[in-house]
Parts: C-alpha cells; sequence; structure tokens
DNA sequence: CATGGACTAGACTGTCCAGTCCATGCTTTT
DNA sequence: AAAAGCATGGACTGGACAGTCTAGTCCATG
C-alpha cells in the first residue's frame, strides 16, 4: 500500500476528468478521446484505465459539475430586498455566465441519450436552488415580512423572472449585458417581485423603464 | 418553362426539408444524410443537386421553423386576464411541447456553430412574442386596465413566469404535467403578474398553494 | 537485481459518414 | 428524334474517430 504512488493515480485521473470537463463544455459529446487526452497530457490508453468508454468518461465528468446557487440565504429576513438582490446578481452570473451556458447546452443537448445524467444535473442545480430560495421566502413570509401564500410558488416565479428572456439572448448571441445595466435590471425584477409579494405594496416603487 | 415539371422539384425539395427538420429534431445535427435521403424516399445524389452541403440543408431546414406565439393578441383589451390565459396555455403548450422541445434543444446544441442562425430564431421566436405581448399589455395599460408602467419589461416578466423552472424540468426528464394541474397553474401564474400589474390589485387573489 | 504497476507512443481495426462519381432511365423541351 | 435536365442506386474515396494492442520506459518496493 503505497500512499504516494496512489496519489499519483488519483491526481491522473483528476486531470483527465478536468480536460475531460473543459472539452466536453466548449464542444459538447463531439468533444474527441484522443482530443481530451492530449489535453491531459497523457495516453489514450491511460485514460482508458481510468475509465471504461467514453460515455462513462462523459458521464463522470459533467456530473460532478454543480450547479447549485449558494448564496447565503440563511441569514435573517431583515432586509429581505437586499437579500433577493444579493441572490439575482449571483443567480444571473451563474447561470448567464459563460461556463453555465456552456454546460446548459451540453447537457440539454444530450439529455435524451443520457437521461439519469440529466435528471441529476437537475436535482442538484435548479431544484436545489428553488428549494433553498423557497425556504427564504418561507421564513420571510412567516416573520411577516413576506405576504402569506405558496413559498415555493414564489420562488420558482422569481426565478422565472430573473431567468428570462435574457437566457435565450445569451444562449443565441454571446454578448452579456453591459453592468450597469445588468444590475439596473436585477433591482427591476427584485422590486417587480416585491409587488407581488410584499405586505407593505406600494405603488412609490414602479419597474422603471429601462435605459435602453 | 414547363409547370408541371417545376412543381415536382419543388416538391421533392419540400420533401427533402421535412425530412431534414424531422430528423433533425429528433437526433440533432447527429442525423446522417443518408438517413435524411432514405426518410425522404430519394437519392443521396438528388439531395446534393438541391443543396450544396448538409450545413446548408440544417440550415435551411430548422431556420424554417417558426416558433413566434400567435396568439389572438391583437383584440380588445376588455377581459386582460381571460386573454393572458389563453396566451399562456398556447405559450406553454408550444414551448413545453415535445416540438417545442426538440426544436430548442437541437438549436442550443449547435448555437455556437451556427450562429446567425441562432439569432434568426431568437429574432422570430422569443423576440417577436415579447413584442406582441408587450404591445398587447401597453394597449391594455393606455386603457387604464393595468398600472401605467414599461409594457415591455411586464411582458417579459410574465413571459419568465410562464416559462419558469418547468422548461428545465421538461428538458431533463420528459413528462409533462397533468392537465388539471398545468391549468391550474397557469391561472396561479397569471394572477401573480396581475398582483404586480393590475389597477385594482387586491389581496383576495392570491397565487394559491400548488395541489402538489 | 528483479518484479510489478502505471504510463507512453503510436500503430492498427472497424465503423461511420459526408461528399463524389457514374451508368442508367425517364420526362420535357426544341 | 435529339438534347437537356432531373432522378436513381450503388459503388467509391477520404477522413474522423472509438477502442485495442504492442513494445517499451520509468520507478517504486522487496
Amino acid at each position: 500500500m503505497s500512499n504516494p504512488a496512489e496519489a499519483a493515480v488519483a491526481e491522473t485521473r483528476n486531470r483527465l476528468i478536468q480536460a475531460a470537463r473543459d472539452a466536453f463544455m466548449a464542444e459538447g459529446y463531439r468533444a474527441s478521446v484522443d482530443g481530451i487526452a492530449a489535453r491531459a497530457g497523457v495516453a489514450k490508453q491511460t485514460l482508458y484505465n481510468h475509465f471504461p468508454s467514453k460515455d462513462e468518461l462523459f458521464s463522470e465528468s459533467v456530473g460532478l459539475v454543480s450547479a447549485a446557487i449558494v448564496v447565503s440565504l440563511d441569514g435573517q429576513t431583515n432586509d429581505v430586498r437586499a437579500t433577493l438582490l444579493r441572490f439575482g446578481a449571483t443567480f444571473r452570473l451563474k447561470v448567464h455566465g459563460a461556463e453555465g451556458l456552456a454546460l446548459f447546452r451540453t447537457l440539454m443537448a444530450e439529455a435524451t441519450r443520457f437521461p439519469t445524467l440529466a435528471l441529476a444535473f437537475f436535482a442538484k442545480g435548479p431544484e436545489q436552488t428553488a428549494a433553498r430560495l423557497a425556504d427564504f421566502l418561507g421564513r420571510a413570509m412567516a416573520a411577516g415580512r413576506l405576504r402569506q401564500d405558496d413559498p415555493r410558488f414564489a420562488a420558482e416565479m422569481l426565478l422565472g423572472m430573473l431567468h428570462n428572456i435574457d437566457h435565450f439572448r445569451r444562449l443565441s448571441s454571446n454578448t452579456p449585458l453591459p453592468e450597469a445595466l445588468e444590475t439596473a435590471r436585477i433591482g427591476q425584477i427584485v422590486d417587480c417581485f416585491l409587488r407581488a409579494y410584499d405586505t407593505n405594496y406600494s405603488q412609490e416603487t414602479p419597474c422603471n423603464p429601462m435605459i435602453l
């Protein structure tokens, strides 16, 4: 039982997974095994010593990518709006970011061929995020900061609003919104959401027209 | 100039495009040229008489799929809620339907390799739909049925809410919501939207918890 | 020194597939 | 009747690629 040897093997494996993930994200399942081996700086046979097939390598490397948004939603519900703004910014950064889009693309393209993989991703990613957000909103409702309602439904609405047509837009053309507009938009969205869910709803916080 | 001959040629072409569309929707760009020709009941050479390359065939056949939701949003704004309910139902039927998902998948998978195609689709599809909905909402606002606000932004919010996490869900596992739940959900969503945008906002139309 | 395990380089097999070529037949135009 | 144009089917080329195989290197431990 040799510790250093084991460590070396594990490291090779990690390099492989890393390379595979990068390649699959960039090129989809199209990425060639030879290319992945080369990218990892490893002989093709070594790859096949670690993984029985390309499919297996795909599942394992892509499956490791976690996509849950773990912004601090666990704290107090004193300032709901501020928390939601922070959450929205992180969410959109991750979901509309280059890696997020790449992951989404490759995964959705192969969803029919790797159904369990797609399901696992869904459970770890969007599902998890929705659950956390719902938990936060539920606590805010209990504390009287938001009107009583189904927190899970509310969470899904907010996520949908954040997600939005912008996801399509980013998926088609790869140009992101300039940062100033992006934060403004998040603010508008959160305010719009709060107009439907805040207890002290006021007409004084309208969704300002965008500076477009 | 032979009318019947021209018609026959055009018909062959149409059969090819049809077959290509079906194949690409089902299998993505992976679909083989031989398979498409066979599906169209045509020799491979004939295919190449009509289209110079597989790429071209892909662009042309997929590009023809229109995705705009053309529900009657042009009429009166008497009953906003009813119109939005109808719109929501059509929208979700199309976007979460089998063909909608297939189109979305193939297109997004190849978006990086066919950027102009993706942009064209975006312009004809989501963009167009958002514009129409915004137009309707704008008229409802002008008629005093909805609060004054940016109609385009409002449209995007409603679309986001309709789109939702359900799109992910459908994309991963292919099981649709049972019809009763589906219509209930659309109702909830529209009510939630109206709570943020209706002029005679009332606490009496809450988003009822889903029967899940 | 010997053994064994991990790695390398690259040749090799079999398959799949886009795109070409060709010999033939049918229909329309001139 | 001849020429032109579209279609057929099937053979063929060239290249990409998953996966295997072989011969040999490096390095640790006993």
